[in-house]
DNA sequence: TCTGGGGTCCTAGGACCC
DNA sequence: TCTGGGGTCCTAGGACCC
């Protein structure tokens, strides 16, 4: 039997739910992201502001002079959160196997369900009606017979979207796409394929696997190869047994005082050690991230021997880190800081690390990084995301 | 145009071991 | 006395995605 998957997906999520939020909004170009005049990118547009030329990821000095009388808003984190909470609660009641892939994105294998929700283009129907009743918010939806398929099914028929990709049209499907709408082909997959003069992707069936295995690299060869074939490609992969935790600042002016940059990477490493305590969680390995003023970035990882267990030693390692590649007059533009190969902390390992424990020093991280913020003065990404009072910029 | 912040995965080279 | 092959861990960089 085929698999059935649907993929949803949130429409302008962002400013989807600021226009619920404030019905005054409707029909106008909504760019949630960074204050205009700032350093910093679109988030969300609506696709009034679309229209403009408005993009995610655009700078937003950029959206500004492309769509001047915009509504600017700021990310309200919290509340996208909330929304999204509710919405995946209602698509979860469909299916044990359900599988969320970021704030506004799901996947739902619903696979043999036909005797229970009928056909799977009815079953999108009814799900788009739901979420638009309950929760009031629009969405698209991909059916097909893999995660990737569907996925690129839903981008295809947006917003507001429902289609299906009928098993045996897969290859069919894929040669309406171009390359750059294939997931996984972003800016320099699409410049590396048409310097070998690749330009579709019936162009890019022509090449056979060992080929594009040499040109782009064993990886990339081969899931493109399976990709415009619709041979399931997993890039959604199942288990994570480690992942990172990071938290980077962008300084509205570039800055080479090194006490000033010191504090900044003393607040990401209380920041970051809170969320490794807040899930449990145990590294040995730190990382720090700098940018120049020339956009060039650079990384720096050690790995102890031992796990990292305080924002003391974190903070140190960091530092040192950081002052093996600064030369100490060369402007920064960005500093981050994170842990790697972070797994769930293993209480027979570390018997003194019960639960107990683990939230007591929780309890000091967050009181010290409570007193420390204030002290400083220094705006903190956390803190003025959970500020809901301005709901505006400028005026 | 002047480029956020949070991630994941891949590649490639070196160290080290058997 | 000029040098294998496989495996794993580590670092650094890069591509991509939301």
């Amino acid at each position: 039997m085929n698999s059935v998957i649907f993929h949803i997906d949130l429409d302008a999520f962002y400013a989807s739910v600021e226009k619920l939020d404030n019905p005054k909004l409707a029909g106008k170009p909504v760019i949630v992201g960074a204050r205009p005049g700032t350093r910093g990118v679109v988030s969300a547009c609506s696709y009034e502001a679309r229209e403009f030329g408005v993009r995610s990821a655009m700078p937003i000095s950029e959206a500004h002079r492309k769509c001047p009388n915009g509504i600017f808003l700021p990310v309200r984190m919290g509340r996208y959160q909330e929304i999204s909470e509710q919405v995946m609660k209602i698509l979860e009641s469909l299916t044990p196997d359900f599988r969320q892939i970021s704030i506004d994105e799901a996947f739902l294998d619903l696979t043999g369900t036909e005797r229970l929700y009928g056909p799977p283009l009815l079953l999108g129907t009814h799900i788009k009606q739901t979420i638009r009743e309950e929760i009031g918010l629009a969405l698209s939806i991909g059916i097909a017979k893999s995660k990737y398929l569907a996925k690129l099914a839903s981008e295809f028929d947006k917003p507001d979207g429902l289609y299906m990709i009928d098993p045996g049209n897969e290859e069919e499907f894929l040669g309406k796409l171009s390359l750059k709408d294939l997931w996984g082909v972003g800016k320099k997959t699409l410049e590396r394929l048409t310097e070998l003069n690749i330009r579709s992707v019936q162009g890019l069936r022509q090449y056979p696997l060992s080929i594009l295995r040499s040109m782009l690299g064993d990886g990339l060869g081969a899931f493109l190869y399976n990709a415009v074939r619709g041979d399931s490609v997993e890039i959604f992969s199942e288990e994570i047994k480690s992942h990172s935790i990071s938290n980077e600042v962008t300084f509205e002016q570039d800055r080479k005082d090194s006490d000033g940059l010191k504090k900044a990477i003393l607040e990401l490493s209380h920041h970051v050690m809170f969320r490794l305590l807040d899930e449990a969680s145990q590294s040995k390995t730190v990382n720090v991230k700098i940018r120049y003023a020339d956009f060039t970035t650079m990384n720096v990882q050690v790995t102890l021997r031992h796990w990292i267990s305080t924002t003391e030693e974190l903070y140190a390692r960091a530092r040192n880190l950081f002052e093996s590649k600064w030369d100490g007059h060369t402007p920064i533009r960005l500093i981050g800081v994170g842990l790697s190969n972070v797994t769930k902390a293993d209480i027979t390992e570390q018997p003194e690390l019960f639960t107990s424990e683990l939230d007591r020093r929780k309890k000091v991280e967050e009181a010290v990084f409570k007193i420390k913020s204030k002290m400083s003065g220094v705006k903190l990404t956390k803190a003025s995301l959970m500020n809901t009072k301005e709901d505006r910029y400028g005026e």
